[in-house]
DNA sequence: ACCTGAACACCGTTCAAGT
DNA sequence: ACCTGAACACCGTTCAAGT
């Protein structure tokens, strides 16, 4: 009920806060432009100051979503010099993002394709380590590291989905989201 | 503008094969219920004779889906005897499912999950083909088939996902789909 | 049994008008 | 410059009524 007045586009960040308050509680069945720009307490027509419309506030949305992303594997990378621990942690904290932030994630990948990088940032964060990795001789250095990287991020992301949509049925929910991520790509490079 | 009248839930299908029609053309975006009635030439609420509502009907076309992947996925495995041919075709067929289909895809991956079995029949075709690899030792034998084919199934996913979104990127299109998985796979396992 | 017609609340978007 | 109020076409769904 604070109808305060919005400035120096406060609105513009409401607005995507109440996108993703939604987003969270009702994912995007429940999403509606109207209940964003009534959330922030102001007109139907307010949030089209802002926004040419509801996909581009869904845009920003996603664009937060991959920052997110970004610093997740940023952090996680930074945590260990050690090049396999670095892999698996990086391989946990793609699946633990999707987990921790369904509605992020679900949003990310929704969204129109071409305007997106998927996560341009991330896949760089993870291309390094992949690098070092097939430096050390740790995977095969056969494929090229972009492509050993692209096969690795498609595994990630195929669990990451997955593992969402059916919690309790083949991609379980009784080991925890990482250790998903981190037994399945030992288990393909006998880490 | 032939508007015959519908018998023995003759209309049901029609508007599956509506539903189908729009998905194709217009994806996610276009689609409604309104829409389909229409093109089947129906009021507004005789689809509700035959589902509860747009989910139910969305639903129907998801099942129509998992079908037509396990019977591409039967076909691919019964073409060849040789185990590592047959993994990967599987490998490539369903990556190519997902291309041929993408509005089949998509719909059965954006339901509310619980209902769907993910393509329970289609796993086990997969986990088929994960044992006779491992048991012609083409593939490691240290994790259970069960999670092989986990790891596998995630990866083809992920693949087919992330090439559908972004034909010209990382995840190309210069290759056709089923070389995607095919060279991933091999890559992977060194086959 | 199956479908129509009309209605309801709601949605995305537009636009003239206010301050 | 930023927001309101009112409107438009459209949507999902319901229900009494027709055959």
């Amino acid at each position: 009920m604070t109808r305060t007045t919005y400035h120096h586009g406060a609105l513009r960040q409401a607005l995507i806060d109440g996108a993703r308050e939604i987003l969270a509680e009702g994912g995007h069945e429940q999403f509606s432009l109207n209940e964003v720009a009534r959330r922030a307490g102001v007109s139907t027509a307010a949030p089209y100051r802002h926004f040419s419309g509801k996909d581009e506030l869904l845009a920003a949305v996603a664009e937060q979503g991959y920052a997110t992303l970004h610093a997740s594997l940023e952090r996680a990378s930074a945590d260990t010099a050690d090049v396999r621990e670095r892999l698996l942690r990086l391989a946990g904290a793609y699946v633990r993002f999707a987990h921790d932030h369904p509605d992020l994630f679900v949003t990310m990948f929704r969204s129109r394709p071409g305007a997106d990088p998927v996560g341009h940032d991330s896949f760089e964060v993870l291309l390094q380590a992949v690098v070092d990795a097939q430096a050390t001789a740790l995977i095969p250095a056969k494929p090229s590291p972009e492509l050993m990287a692209r096969s690795i991020w498609a595994t990630l992301h195929g669990l990451a989905v997955l593992s969402l949509r059916q919690p309790h049925q083949r991609f379980g929910m009784d080991e925890p989201p990482e250790d998903l991520a981190t037994s399945t790509l030992s288990a393909m490079f006998g880490l």
